[in-house]
DNA sequence: CGAACTTTTGATATCACTCAAGGGACGTGG
DNA sequence: CCACGTCCCTTGAGTGATATCAAAAGTTCG
């Protein structure tokens, strides 16, 4: 069966039981992927957006850019993440989506969404609690980027990742790829490269993590969540 | 009429052309609001939320709170918002709302608000309307404090406040009754008391604004907003 | 009028930034 | 298979923005 690498399926079934109907609609929902190349913009700001992407493998960012060319990664998207349920209310897209890694994407259009939606309820509901999730997630950052240290903020954003990537399968031991470079590292949390490479270096030499060939792995998770202060709670995955 | 003080119409106005019943409507469940003293929670963070709170008069904000006693900001509820639309769907409250100043606020059953939706889809679709700006206020914060300076981050909040106070009718002349002590400022912009208050000499002696008897009044608007990259389009308000 | 906040100021400390350069790693083309 | 370019990571040195601590001055309110 497709669910184990269905990464919409596993997601959402964290937060609703999903029935066999349920899962062979999002089935067919997330066929037809396409495969795009690291680094391109999927949709850029002030793009009228049509319809939603659902994406399948890799990761992308959504950023804003600022006049000065200073760039903020807003939020990462992992497999099983939709670019904006609700695009269809707003004329434009005050932000860029792009790609981090190759990715496979599939394009749903809205009136597909719609009907999804009034199919099955199951589904309807946890898709809002899909994006309350963004939400909440969006305040955890500010929260972060606003009052935690270089270290904490990092420390924070991994055991992030570590739950969303185990939600769908793709961490194993408190591992998984991470197709970042430091300076976008640096981007997401409001820190220069160079200070994200220090505070890295600290991370390591205190024996919290491993990074290296684009790959994270955690080496004393407690220690970490404690630097982060890290409470799962709001990712609603059962971290 | 009471549309002209009826905060919710006002704001809700901007994102939909409402009808007189579509008035009625919201007129009718803006009633019965209560008077609650300044620096007063409202909602607790874990609070399982019964209902809507509609604010009508005065300020509050959302924050979180670290276990280091650290309060991060995380929004501000201005006359004619509401505490979250879908906290139905979540168990818990992930963060706490308190007035800043005394306020006026009216409980809203979830089930009112439900018949609310189904009975006028105009009302429907500007509610979602405004989840989606509070989201994209978020984002906005987001890059504020991840990457612009203290007196950037100031200018671009007291952009923010004009164009929403404005909505509402509660801004003439550039100028805003504005509750909030520097403290709540640094709390807001992950800046501390001190650094909010040099910051904000800078404004003054730079001519950008007057702030005094906590009423803040923006002196030269254009260059305040050149100062902060101000764009007031995700606000969707038309400022 | 006094108590409790809030704002302001000064002095000092620190975290994080900038600039600059060297050292991988990786891919591409010769 | 090597040479080279490019991108990323790392290091060092110096600077700058913002934090902390402490106390005085101003404000608000009972």
């Amino acid at each position: 069966m497709g669910d184990i690498d269905n990464p919409l399926i596993r997601k959402i079934g964290h937060f609703e039981a999903l029935s066999d109907a349920d899962r062979t609609i999002l089935e067919r929902v997330s066929t037809g992927s396409r495969l795009i190349g690291a680094r391109t913009s999927l949709i850029r700001e002030g793009d009228r957006p049509d319809g939603v992407l659902l994406l399948m493998e890799g990761m992308a960012c959504r950023y804003k850019l600022r006049s000065t060319g200073q760039r903020q990664i807003i939020a990462y998207l992992l497999p099983g993440d939709l670019s904006d349920l609700d695009a269809a209310l707003l004329k434009k897209m005050d932000h860029t989506i792009t790609t981090l890694s190759v990715c496979r994407v599939v394009s749903i259009p809205t009136d597909v969404i719609e009907r999804l939606i009034t199919e099955s309820p199951t589904i309807g509901r946890s898709l809002r609690m899909s994006t309350l999730v963004e939400e909440a997630t969006l305040r955890e950052w500010l929260v972060n980027v606003g009052s935690r240290s270089a270290m904490e903020r990092i420390a924070h954003l991994f055991c992030e990742l570590l739950v969303r990537f185990k939600a769908i399968g793709l961490a194993h031991n408190n591992s998984y790829a991470l197709p970042l470079t430091q300076a976008d590292l640096g981007e997401t949390m409001g820190l220069s490269n160079v200070h994200v490479n220090r505070s890295l270096q600290e991370l390591r030499r205190d024996g919290l993590i491993e990074l290296k060939n684009r790959r994270l792995t955690i080496l004393d998770l407690p220690r970490l969540q404690a630097v982060a202060e890290f409470d799962a709670h709001y990712l609603r995955l059962g971290g």
